[in-house]
DNA sequence: TGTACATCAGTGAACGCGCGTTCACTGATGTAC
DNA sequence: TGTACATCAGTGAACGCGCGTTCACTGATGTAC
């Protein structure tokens, strides 16, 4: 009973000039319920409008409307992502790029286990029509693709273009990442997806890395 | 608006005995109706039932509820998808297994590349708890797994044991599809799933192959 | 200092919609005697 | 051969539901004069 309390309880609204701070905790409530959906379907106005503790009516303040809403979500998961990758990246000597590009990986690969929702999300809903390079999507690739150039300056040989490896290995954990949210119980778990990942980065190399 | 005449028309009943008839064109219906779509989302009993021209009602003398009708949809798919597979497969001489192997994989992603939202449906409606290795996705690796071990008996040596590099080849090939999905416009439309998915075949092997 | 007004954060109630599902039914075709 | 009944294919109308969105509103807090 007591756990529902905050169901019923009175939201205090915000002080004047404050409103923005609504547009924050919707996401937030969304970015929650996305988490224990696990995806995007299910995923309403009014559901998030509950989980916030407010009127539907409400939302329409801060977003246009549900697409925008999603727009949104979307751009704060892609911040999330790239920020986790970034730190990953310089968590590790720059004199071992292997390893960055390693880190890096497991970074992308960790979010994905922790946020299914999230990372089906953004997967699902690319802005249409941009420049591909220019896409969030496109920027990890770019990412991916320096790691590697990276390595390859280091003098460990590729077996593809840099950039083509890149896809390789972007593509890579795409799948196994994917194939692990439709079956988690298959495979080997969340480790199966770093031991894979780490293969596959193993592969791309001429060397043994 | 003579094109809409088959909206107005009237449907005339199965005969006697013949009742099983409209599971087929309700099977085929839906399939039409998702390959529109291009996803599981907005697919409905009523649409489909207006797609077939009969009432909603009539669907539930063929199937208990809703996802017995997706389950049915999804049998209907793997069984397509494994056909292809055994066709691309036996459509090339035994003395060449790598050949065999690339065709099969050739078909599979063929499949992905004509039928989205099929291959959408069937990825996201696995069977929950059986035998990883029972299930159709776990007999399509499996499927894989043989051919690569044909391969290695004819003496192509592979990077990583037999398995392992069946699920690299398989992951790899989902992983490239999904992003082709997302992206469409991007990277080299459906040529570039091709050549990617034979790049990685080239790449599970130690020598050129 | 008072007061009229503007601005803000947020709401309650209603709209129309499409959905999955149920239930009593209709009318044609077969079968038992 | 006729007739009562069973079985079949399929329906029409209604149910309750949750959804996205709109619109006129409420009440508190600021600002102009």
């Amino acid at each position: 009973m007591t756990e529902q309390a905050d169901l019923t309880a009175q939201r205090t609204r915000n002080p004047w000039g404050q409103g923005e701070k609504l547009r924050v905790e919707i996401l937030a409530a969304a970015a929650r319920l996305l988490s224990e959906l696990g995806s995007e379907e299910g995923l309403s106005i009014r559901g998030v409008a509950r989980a916030v503790g407010i009127a539907p009516a409400s939302i329409y303040q801060h977003f246009a409307d549900k697409a925008e809403l999603v727009r949104g979500l979307v751009n704060y998961d892609y911040e999330l992502l790239g920020k986790q990758m970034r730190e990953a990246d310089e968590s590790v000597p720059a004199d071992d790029p292997v390893a960055r590009l390693r880190a890096q990986m497991g970074a992308y690969c960790q979010f994905a286990i922790d946020n299914p929702g999230h990372y089906r999300l953004i997967y699902n809903n690319r802005e249409r029509g941009g420049e591909p390079a220019k896409s969030p999507l496109g920027r990890i690739v770019l990412r991916i693709a320096t790691a590697l150039e990276r390595c390859e300056e280091a003098g460990h040989e590729l077996r593809q273009p840099a950039r083509r490896a890149a896809i390789t290995v972007f593509v890579g954990a795409h799948g196994r990442v994917a194939l692990y949210h439709a079956a988690p119980e298959a495979g080997e778990g969340a480790a199966g997806i770093h031991s894979f990942v780490d293969d596959l980065i193993s592969l791309v190399f001429a060397d043994q890395v």
